[in-house]
DNA sequence: CTTGACTAGTACGGTATCTAACCATATAGT
DNA sequence: ACTATATGGTTAGATACCGTACTAGTCAAG
């Protein structure tokens, strides 16, 4: 008996993550991996300042998480984290010019990669299936409690 | 600037791969984790006896990592490994009773969250997502040397 | 045969991820 | 005010994953 659709869909999804986070994990440099990539680059496309908990909330990995990828980051001297002046238990994340130096040279280094990608498959195509995955993604985020 | 629609997707993916995880996680009955589960489902769908090396292509991870799903499944019963008498440097693997139980189980607990993910998306949504996930795999596939 | 290259599997070091447990600070209810 | 609860963040313990390096067994070229 086949496996249902949607568990053949979530499992080209696995596999799809799998292969693709390698990938582009060859082309990083520094020593980026991909969820450091992530960050740096929501930084750069939102701006200013953000705490860990909303890095964790905006990117959707626990704050324990979270908190491990931004030590790595400060080690690399990409952020810099400061205590928040109006809330004692809280931190302030910001970008450092180092880092977005770095984030430009990961863009420049999966450049090829994703328009490998889009040419390959044609980008209409993304176009239409990413409507589909955010569904997908609120779905699960829905129930992620 | 926008990310462009290549990334997005695959920032998507990522995201659902991740949140899909940790649901699935969640029902699965033994302590049982996705990539375990996957195994197990593999050899039901597929039967009979596999090398470790065979498993690690069907699944698209390295042998590195099939080697310690593989120490989990065995330490639970659920699998059973055994020499290759063929070939001195190589083993077979095989599904234990116990472990097709298991995999039972696992389907059943997880049949609730996968109907209720067709319900609501809506099962041609699937069905027409899945020709494209294969492209994005075949893809990655092909790079992954 | 013997040697050199290849193949199957394991070990190790590192990152990411989760859950659970834990501080420290903040806030609300009485 | 005090106390109970909630919130921001870290730590610890697991599993998964990769890449690299290693062992052991196979096989082909000479």
């Amino acid at each position: 008996m086949a496996d249902p659709i949607a568990f053949r869909v979530m499992n080209e999804i696995g596999i799809i993550d799998q292969l693709g986070t390698t990938l582009f994990e060859r082309s990083l440099p520094h020593g980026l991996t991909v969820p450091q990539f992530i960050v740096l680059n929501h930084f750069v496309r939102l701006g200013g300042e953000r705490s860990p908990l909303e890095l964790a909330d905006a990117l959707q990995v626990t704050k324990a998480t979270m908190t491990s990828t931004l030590q790595r980051l400060e080690a690399k001297g990409f952020i810099a984290i400061t205590p928040d002046p109006s809330d004692g238990r809280a931190k302030r994340v910001a970008m450092t010019t180092l880092g977005s130096k770095a984030r430009g040279d990961a863009i420049k280094a999966i450049a090829e990669d994703l328009s490998a990608l889009e040419t390959e498959i044609g980008r209409a195509e993304f176009e239409v299936a990413l409507p589909f995955l955010l569904k997908l993604r609120t779905f699960f985020d829905r129930r992620r409690r």
